[in-house]
RNA sequence: GCGGACGUGGCGAAACCGGUAGACGCAACAGACUUAAAAUCUGUCGCCCUUUGGGCGUGCGGGUUCAAGUCCCGCCGUCCGCACCA
């Protein structure tokens, strides 16, 4: 009767019986159950679930599932992030509409979603190009338009000529247009923002209160929003009342100051170019060239010399020259700098190119000439040299005591400066949320009327001819206006997708018709309780959706800051890759192996190449339906789920996934097998209440290869045994453990086991504390630090038992050959450690 | 350049507050069962030696300690993020 457990059986019937009964519909908000919101990054429905998604779906199901065993309410919902690129470039080569494209690949992943046997809320199920999704969004853009955090203003794009379209950064590539290949051109359009920067603070300090968020992530949002501490002072102009205003965070340099230079789109570097064709060819020179890394690395430093002049802030009498530079940005700060090049290394090539004087303000050691030699500046720490009144003070006084002076004689102010800009959320494409705008000649720009919502994205629209196809539509963006009743236009910009994945948790939590969400619903679910997603969302997703958490709440419409208490970023699934002789890359499928030599099926050599993330250029992607069909759905979550931590890389391998389905047919025929016994078996007791605390801990803390590890200790364990009403409850005790992991086993293994309930239903099994504890222990004898010997005494044994028993071992008088102990270290039930 | 993470058997990894390094899995090897194979089961599995024992071993070099994978200092390497940020 010994049978194989069959996931082609098993898998189907389970999710539908599921599904049917709305098993892992969340309860309403009033539920008095302690909430557990789990959420898991919602897919971009590109068109496949890639092992990315099975992994990352598979660990938010183990702790959905889990929760629900342990006494929680429940949320763990899915949706779509369906605007976006992809879809219009699909239209465009596919002659397919956006939408159509779209839905049918929503369709497509949803049915491999359900494969994978998901604990999830599909009643709840959204998708971002829906009109009930992004009318929602509409109506608090507007929101956030009367409370000011949004505005307009003319900002610079990457306009390929050709295509007649606005670029991402992404899409120029070497400054061509990724598709068109054409110079990429810079044009002012007037572009919609969101004040993020007015949160820059609180986003910064908020931080801090997110325990639970990898100190990586922290990290670099703290980087991203770049805090920076200075003064800000002017610099005035020799003979005029104007000043050029600078921004420093070394202010104690300030007496090695030895130019001033602004950015090529200063306005004062813009008005003096009127006049003067040379300044008007290096600023068109400064505007050329790409801004990527590697070319603003190597790009050389240049300076065009005004022929003006500043005065000094602390000595009038002495005037410093204003350069217009190419490494001055005009976005950060004020656009212009001093440059003091002793201590900045930036400010020393430009000084040594244009030779400008090199003053040394900082000693460095006991050098405090003023004369700085060589090509590399010093930026190290010191006492103030050669700086009148500020001599002898360290740097951080220096800076705090200019500022001071700054302040009190009026030239200056201290402030914090940011690197964070703001948000610009315009995208002159159609397949994302209209901004609800409409633009009359007489009123002026005016929101959308509220009853006038959703703004619906017109259906009929061609992608044959290049340009924003909203903008061409013969009808859509003729309006009246709401105010004067004349003819009006709608703003054809549509939102940034990442406007759409900066609330979708909420709207998960509460969705109502009539607006985006309900205040109170939502405050019942939110925040997050575990947000799980990869690591390349640590900044820009996260920090949008903190961002427009801060601005609800601000609104009025919410009453928490932070979106996410806890997340966790997964590591990647990767393979290795294969390149053929000639240089093509080949497909797991299209190799053969013979030792640790790779051939094509045609016998040709194969290179092997490096592991990587899965991708579809380089042709090492794993297609999960295929594993479904081989190995069932719980041999794929099994193997998702071992040996890598879940924050690292995981190897996708053959003989991985075989190790797995192996393994799902042990537990299966330790249930199957099962007989009634008699006796009690004390160790394998322990064993199991060891497993329920050991596991229920591990998948709390998120550490699934190891809850996986102590699920295989404890089938070794049961396995090992001899028959006993031990073993008989043990393995009836087993497919609770593995229900969150292996579910559609654990619901085939419950009603074998004669139960009539579901198992998804079932609280995790409790254990017994006593039986956690040992009563015999393992000391270790250790001589001089060397392990000698090892004791098996009974917990809490007193010292003087130890030291006694130990030295009386055979193997740790041999060591000590004859040598008296000088002292004995005793830990309790560890170890006895003796030197000699 | 700045910031960060990591480095443990053939491989993926465990190891709590410094207290028996290598749990668990993969691969490999030997054996049992079988006509045979698969499946399954049992066992071995860090390196070395003079093998009932001993030496060495957590990237390298030092240090602290009775005791270091773990703490400190200095290197080397790999990966990631940011970057002309004043």
């Amino acid at each position: 009767m010994a049978s194989r457990f069959n996931p082609f059986k098993a898998d189907g019937h389970w999710q539908k019986i599921w599904e049917e009964q709305g098993v892992f519909n969340a309860p309403p908000a009033s539920d008095p159950r302690p909430k557990s919101y789990i959420l898991e990054m919602f897919p971009y429905p590109s068109g496949r679930i890639h092992m990315g998604h099975v992994r990352n779906y598979t660990m938010g199901d183990v702790l959905a599932r889990y929760k629900a065993m342990t006494g929680h309410a429940v949320l763990h919902p899915m949706g779509w992030d369906s605007f976006g690129m992809p879809a219009e470039n699909a239209a465009m080569e596919k002659k397919v509409h956006p939408g159509a494209w779209t839905r049918q690949n929503i369709e497509a992943m949803k049915k491999q979603l359900k494969r994978l046997g998901l604990a999830i809320d599909w009643s709840r199920e959204l998708s971002t190009c829906e009109p009930d999704y992004y009318g929602h969004e509409q109506a608090l853009f507007l929101d956030f338009y009367k409370a000011g955090l949004v505005y307009r203003k003319e900002s610079e794009v990457n306009w390929d000529p050709v295509d007649m379209t606005v670029l991402a950064n992404e899409q120029v590539i070497d400054g061509r247009g990724w598709r068109s290949g054409a110079l990429v051109e810079r044009k002012k359009l007037n572009q919609w923002f969101l004040k993020i920067t007015d949160f820059a603070e609180e986003l910064l300090e908020g931080l801090e209160g997110l325990e639970h968020w990898p100190e990586k992530v922290k990290l670099m949002q703290e980087n991203w929003i770049g805090k920076s501490k200075g003064l800000r002072c002017t610099f005035n102009l020799v003979g005029s009342h104007d000043g050029i205003d600078v921004f420093t965070t070394r202010p104690d340099t300030l007496y090695g100051a030895s130019f001033v230079a602004i950015a090529a789109d200063h306005p004062l570097a813009q008005s003096l170019a009127e006049n003067a064709p040379a300044l008007q060819d290096f600023i068109a020179e400064c505007k050329r060239g790409g801004t990527t890394a590697a070319e603003l690395e190597t790009a050389e430093k240049m300076g065009f010399n005004t022929g003006i002049s500043v005065e000094h802030p602390l000595d009038s009498n002495w005037h410093l020259p204003v350069y217009v530079a190419n490494f001055v940005l005009m976005d950060y700060g004020t656009g212009a700098v001093f440059g003091c090049p002793a201590h900045d290394q930036r400010d020393l090539d430009f000084a040594r190119k244009y030779d400008l004087p090199v003053t040394r303000v900082v000693a460095d050691g006991d050098k405090e000439d003023s004369a700085f030699y060589g090509d590399v500046a010093y930026t190290g720490p010191g006492k103030i040299v050669n700086s009148h009144w500020m001599n002898g003070l360290s740097v951080d006084e220096a800076k705090a005591d200019v500022i001071a002076k700054a302040e009190h004689e009026g030239w200056g102010v201290g402030q914090p400066q940011y690197r964070l800009r703001d948000w610009g959320v315009s995208r002159q494409r159609y397949w994302g949320t209209p901004i609800p705008i409409i633009h009359c000649e007489f009123c002026g720009v005016l929101p959308v009327p509220r009853t006038q919502l959703p703004v619906k994205l017109p259906e009929d629209v061609s992608f044959d001819i290049p340009g924003n196809p909203l903008d061409r539509h013969p009808t859509w963006k003729h309006v009246k206006c709401p105010n004067c009743q004349e003819p009006a236009i709608r703003e054809t910009d549509t939102l940034d997708t990442f406007a759409d994945s900066s609330w979708y948790f909420i709207r998960f939590a509460s969705q109502p018709d009539d607006k985006p969400f309900d205040k109170e619903e939502a405050e019942a679910w939110l925040p997050v309780g575990q947000y799980i997603g990869g690591i390349e969302h640590a900044i820009l997703h996260l920090l949008y959706a903190r961002f427009w958490t801060r601005a609800l709440q601000k609104v009025g419409k919410l009453d928490f800051a932070e979106p996410f208490a806890a997340l966790f970023t997964q590591g990647m699934v990767t393979h290795e890759t294969y390149k053929s002789s000639a240089g093509a890359w080949l497909s797991p499928e299209e190799i053969k192996f013979e030792g640790d030599k790779a051939f094509t099926l045609d016998g040709a050599p194969v290179e092997r190449g490096r592991i990587e993330k899965m991708s579809k250029s380089k042709k090492n992607v794993v297609d999960p339906d295929p594993m479904f069909d081989q190995y069932g759905a719980d041999a794929v979550r099994w193997f998702m789920l071992s040996d890598s931590p879940p924050e690292r890389d995981l190897e996708w391998s053959e003989s991985g996934i075989e190790g797995t389905w192996r393994f799902v047919n042990r537990v299966w025929r330790l249930v199957d097998g099962l007989e009634n016994a008699e006796g009690e078996d004390k160790a394998l007791d322990k064993s199991l209440h060891r497993a329920i605390a050991g596991i229920a801990a591990d998948i709390e803390a998120l550490h699934f290869n190891k809850a996986v590890a102590k699920v295989h200790g404890l089938v070794n364990d049961i396995e090992k045994a001899a028959p006993s009403a031990s073993r008989t409850t043990a393995i009836r005790t087993l497919p609770l453990l593995v229900a969150p992991m292996l579910p559609h086993l654990a619901e085939e293994a419950w009603v074998a086991l004669g139960n009539k309930s579901l198992i998804a239903g079932q609280p995790w099994p409790s254990h017994d504390p006593a039986l956690l504890v040992d009563d015999e222990v393992t000391i270790a004898v250790q001589v001089m630090g060397k392990l000698r010997d090892t004791l098996t005494v009974a917990k809490g044994s007193p010292k003087d038992a130890l030291e006694a028993l130990a030295l009386a071992s055979e193997k740790v008088q041999r060591s000590m050959d004859g040598a008296s102990p000088k002292k004995i270290i005793v830990v309790p039930d560890r170890l006895v450690n003796i030197v000699i």
